[in-house]
DNA sequence: CGGCTAATGCAACAGTGTAGCGTTTGTCTG
DNA sequence: CAGACAAACGCTACACTGTTGCATTAGCCG
């Protein structure tokens, strides 16, 4: 049993995995990120723990998180995959993608209806929804008009 | 004024561009398409017209084209860019990516509707709202049940 | 036609992600 | 704790998408 409950050692554990420096110390940095960050984001935090990280090593590991559930990956504005912890809950949730910063933002919270009917033929697997604008650290010339009242949204 | 109402050399003239093989050609090329294909397909359909098509110009055509409204880019699975042609019409739906052939499509008759309020902060620039699945043409173990009734879709 | 400039073609480069393969190291067993 | 085995690592090399710089070509306009 794990003594903290975001214990990355004793989660890689549970899920048979081998406790490396590696594996750990990216778990680590993903639980501290907050929110879904790019491969490059990930090196560069362990450069600041002094953890060493080769290129590929870094990215088996980040999939090797996500096909074991203790990270989900998603589609940055740049091609570029980004990756957060999750704990047990469902990922299904929309994503904020700031157009200045190109950060990335999962809206747990937010809980989108969507009322759609697809063509004959298309099987659905599943369905992403992804805002694109300015986050809340950036500046801009958008006007805010979110958080106020509840919008009908035209994809 | 275009003898036809989709004649490519007409449509980049009246945008002020210069009516190049490349230009015409590419925008032939969406045109019968569909719907949004890559670079690389583009590349291919200009091989299959004796057009020839170099990397970088191609890159710059389509970029002109969506700068200039006659196309528009969405980001396909594979994380390389689908180009169609667009008419007047806005660019206001959904998309569907398949998971087995990766092709897109433009759910042009797909309204769906979108209720969601933003955290405070966000900005909203655009949605976007993607499907994923089995395209009608490739086959798989989904059970459709898509067009026949309308579901509410967690993202 | 002649000139100006947009557009092209080519080379070189950057960023993201993957495949192969020999080496290291966790983990399990005795 | 020692040894064995397989998982994970680190390195090289590669594929793919997209961009930049610059000399050359070729639309367009008069
Ligand atoms: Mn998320
Ligand atoms: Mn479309
Ligand atoms: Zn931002
Ligand atoms: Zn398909």
């Amino acid at each position: 049993m794990p003594e903290r409950p975001q214990d990355p050692a004793a989660l890689i554990a549970a899920r048979g995995g081998r406790v490396t420096r590696t594996r750990t110390a990216v778990l680590s940095v993903l639980f501290d990120a907050g929110r879904p960050i790019s491969h490059d984001e990930v090196g560069a935090a362990l450069d600041a723990r002094g953890v060493s990280h080769d290129r590929v090593t870094l990215y088996r590991t980040l999939d090797w998180l996500v096909s074991h559930d203790l990270a989900h990956k998603v589609a940055g504005p740049d091609r570029a995959w980004r990756f957060n912890a999750v704990g047990d809950e469902e990922h299904r949730h929309a994503h904020f993608h700031c157009d200045l910063c190109g950060r990335v933002f999962c809206l747990e919270s937010l809980q989108p209806a969507i009322a759609a009917t697809l063509p004959s033929g298309f099987r659905l697997g599943r369905a992403e929804l992804s805002f694109h604008g300015l986050c809340p650290s950036c500046p801009g010339p958008l006007r805010s008009d979110a958080g106020h009242n509840r919008n009908k949204i035209a994809p």
